[in-house]
DNA sequence: TAATGATCATCA
DNA sequence: TGATGATCATTA
């Protein structure tokens, strides 16, 4: 499967939002083998030297030609149909080269909150997961978009995820934020998400008094999103 | 600041 | 060399 069959874009921008997950599906599987040069000129964008001051650029890229509600609010990016976009940077064997960002950790304003009503939860439910060629090696224009594969959570992904999640919101709950490393969490952690090193959010000390600190995210392990994309894999280079 | 989109860069 | 900790752009 490694000639590389391309399909014909008539698409003209913005785009409306797929009426449903076939009609955003077809969408997703004709940009197969595009290199990302060629989207960006079809879809008229500049595209950047590289991604160290455009890191999202791949993602908004996608949004653009998937008909993604562009700049959405805290909801998936095809909330109509219920599915989240995103795009993984990958190797040849289609294995993830990054961790991926979920959402923002909640610190404050939790009691009562769930796994069944968390936001992770509801951002997992159901991904489009599109992977793109993401060596840094091979330059932004000649990277190939791979085979998109739709995906929901399992009874066994949602048990790990369930309990990473319950692990570190206890700590969060119970003032231990400041203890939280990328440490915790089996598949599902937490890491600083933050323009920079200054930034601070509010959050529970360990004396149950408010006090500010760094702004967490949750994320995926690279070892958990391997899994995801092996299916339906094997006639794939991407 | 917080939300969206993530990857960069350092160090064990 | 890979994971952790840090960071970049943009919008509201």
């Amino acid at each position: 499967m490694n000639t590389k069959i391309k399909n014909f874009i008539p698409y003209t921008f913005p785009l409306d939002p797929p009426k449903d997950e076939n009609a955003l599906l077809h969408r997703a599987n004709s940009l197969f083998g595009y290199t990302l040069g060629e989207l960006s000129i079809y879809a008229k964008l500049e595209i950047p030297p590289n991604l160290k001051r455009n890191k999202g650029w791949i993602g908004m890229l996608l949004e653009r030609y998937l008909g993604a509600s562009a700049k959405s609010k805290s909801e998936q990016d095809f909330a109509s149909i219920g599915i989240e976009l995103k795009t993984i940077p990958v190797d040849i064997s289609r294995r993830p080269l990054e961790t991926t960002f979920i959402c923002v950790a909640p610190l404050t304003g939790n009691s009562g909150v769930t796994w069944e009503t968390s936001y992770v939860r509801y951002k997992l439910s159901r991904v489009l997961w599109i992977p793109i060629e993401g060596h840094r090696t091979i330059p932004l224009a000649m990277r190939r978009i791979g085979v998109p594969l739709l995906w929901s959570l399992n009874a066994k992904e949602e048990l790990q995820l369930k309990s990473d999640w319950e692990e570190l919101m206890d700590l969060i709950v119970l003032g231990k934020v400041e203890n939280i490393t990328a440490h915790h969490g089996d598949m599902l952690h937490l890491r600083p998400k933050a323009s920079n090193g200054k930034a601070l959010t509010a959050a529970i000390g360990k004396f149950g008094q408010p006090i500010l600190t760094m702004p967490l995210g949750f994320y995926l392990r690279k070892k958990f999103t391997a899994k995801i994309l092996e299916r339906y894999s094997i006639y794939y280079l991407l």
